[in-house]
DNA sequence: ACTTGGTAGACTGTCTACCAGGTGCCACAC
DNA sequence: GTGTGGCACCTGGTAGACAGTCTACCAAGT
C-alpha cells in the first residue's frame, strides 16, 4: 500500500527534518534501477552485491527487497531470493483494466467534491499539457498527464484509490511507457472534456469520460502490440490487421 | 498482496510444502491479534516484546512490522516505532467507497467472463448463505458472505483487482465487523440478483447491483455509527482535536 | 546415452551481539 | 505550575556466524 506519509497532519505541524530512514532510499533506489532497466527484468538480486553497491548493510537491502516484493516489482522465492519481476502477457491488460476502475471512480468522486481552486489547477494543467502536446515535448507531456491524472485521484479525497491508484499507474509505466506518443492530441481533448464535467460537479459524466478515457489508452497498448510483434501470435493475430495507425516507432 | 502463486504451472505440478518463512507467520500472527483486539489500537508494539512473546528474533518480527506498516495496520514512526494503527472515523467510509468500485469492476468482469461451473458455484452460495440467514447462523452468514464476494472478485480474472479487493476487505472487517447482522435479509435478496445477472452476462447490471449492494453496507454502516454513537469512543484520542465532526444522529 | 549420486559453492533465513542516536518520561529546579 | 536536564528505553543500522537449501557440475553406474 505504500501508504506514503500525507498523514493529513494539522497544518503547520511540519516536521523540520525527516532523516529518511535508510531503507527507504534503498526501496526508491531499486525501483529506479528497476525502471530503468539497471537492473534487467528475471535478475537475481543478490542482497550482499545490492548492499554493497548501494554502501549499505544487507538489512536495509532486505526490507527493501520486500517490500518490492509485497508491491510485485520483485519475485521472492524462499531459500534463493529476489529476481526482478517478468511481466506476464497479460499483466499490462489487467493493470490497465484496474487503473480503469480506479481512476472512474476517483474522477467521479473528484466532481463531487472539487473546489475553485481545484478546477482552476486542472485547467491550467490542461492547458499546459496541450501546449506540451502541440510543442513536440513527449516528455513534459508525459509528466503533465501524470500530474493531471494525480490531481484528480487526489481530488477523490480517498486515500486507498490514491495508493491503489499511485501503486498500479507506476507499474504501468514501468513496463508500459511508450504509448503516449501515440495518442496525444485525442487524449487532451478528452482531457478538456473530462475537466468539464468535473467542473459542472456531473459526476457519471466524469466517471464515463475517465472511463472511456483510460479504456482508449488500453485499446492504444494492444494495437501498438500487435503493431510491434507480428511475429509468433498466438492464433489471435488473424482478427483484425484493419485499420492501424503506426506511425511513432520510438 | 502475497499474490499467490497461480503460475499457470501445468496442472499436477502441484510441489511440495514449503516451510513458511517466519516473518511470514509473525505477520500473520500480529494480523490475528490486532483484528482480535489483543493488541489494542494506538498501542506502542515493541519489537523485542513481540519477538520474544512468539519465541523469535528481532529481525522476522522487524520484517513483519514493515509489512504491516505497508499495509496500513500499524504505523511506524521513525525512531519511535510500531503503533496499532488506530482508525481516523472517515477511514472506514473510505475503504467501503473504494470497495465498491473494486467490487463493482470485478462483478462486471465476472459477468464477463463467467463460465458455466463459476454460476453453478455462486448458485450454491446464494443457498448456503440463504440458509444460515433464515436459521439465524451469523458466523456462517459471514463466511459464506466473504466466500462469494471473494469468488466473484476472483471471476474477474484481474489479479489486481483480488489483491486489492482482498486487502481492503480484510481492513473493513477489522474496524467494522458488526454490519451483518443489521442487514442480512436484504442482502442475500441482493446476492441473488446479482448472480441472475452474472449467469446472463449482462455486465452493466452485474457492476449495477454490486455497487448498490456495497452501498447499502455504506448507509448501514452509517446508521449503525448514528445509533451507537452517543456513547463515549475508546482511546482515539491521539486523533487531531480540531474538526471533530460528530453527532450526526441521522 | 541417460540416470543416479555426490560434491561444492552460493545465498538466504535467522540469530546474536553491539552501538549510535532519538524519544518519551520523570524528577528536579525554578 | 512550568521548564529543563537527565535517564532509560527503543529503534535503526552494522557485523558476523551458521544452518538449510538451491543450483550447478561432475563422476560413476546401468
Amino acid at each position: 500500500m505504500t501508504t506514503m506519509s500525507a498523514d493529513a497532519e494539522p497544518v503547520g505541524a511540519r516536521h523540520v527534518k525527516r532523516p529518511t530512514p535508510l531503507r527507504e532510499s534503498v526501496y526508491e533506489a531499486l525501483t529506479e534501477m528497476i525502471i530503468d532497466g539497471t537492473l534487467e527484468r528475471g535478475r537475481h538480486l543478490v542482497e550482499v552485491e545490492l548492499a554493497s553497491l548501494l554502501g549499505v548493510s544487507r538489512q536495509p537491502v532486505r526490507e527493501a527487497l520486500q517490500r518490492l516484493n509485497n508491491e510485485g516489482w520483485v519475485d521472492l522465492r524462499p531459500g534463493f531470493g529476489a529476481m526482478v519481476h517478468v511481466p506476464a502477457e497479460d499483466e499490462v491488460d489487467q493493470l490497465l483494466a484496474a487503473r480503469a476502475a480506479l481512476e472512474s471512480e476517483s474522477a467521479r468522486l473528484a466532481a463531487r467534491h472539487a473546489t475553485k481552486d481545484d478546477v482552476a489547477k486542472l485547467r491550467e494543467l490542461c492547458k499546459v499539457g496541450t501546449a506540451f502536446q502541440e510543442s513536440g515535448d513527449i516528455d513534459g507531456t508525459v509528466r503533465t498527464n501524470g500530474d493531471l491524472h494525480n490531481l484528480i485521484t487526489q481530488m477523490s479525497g480517498n486515500r486507498f484509490l490514491v495508493d491503489f491508484a499511485a501503486q498500479v499507474d507506476r507499474r504501468v509505466r514501468w513496463y508500459y511507457t511508450p504509448v503516449a506518443p501515440v495518442r496525444g492530441a485525442a487524449s487532451w481533448r478528452e482531457h478538456n472534456r473530462l475537466v468539464k464535467a468535473i467542473s459542472e460537479g456531473d459526476e457519471d459524466k466524469a466517471a464515463q469520460i475517465m472511463r472511456e478515457h483510460t479504456e482508449q489508452t488500453r485499446k492504444a497498448y494492444h494495437e501498438l502490440q500487435a503493431a510491434s510483434a507480428p511475429a509468433e501470435e498466438t492464433a489471435t493475430a488473424a482478427a483484425s490487421p484493419a485499420r492501424r495507425r503506426r506511425r511513432s516507432t520510438i
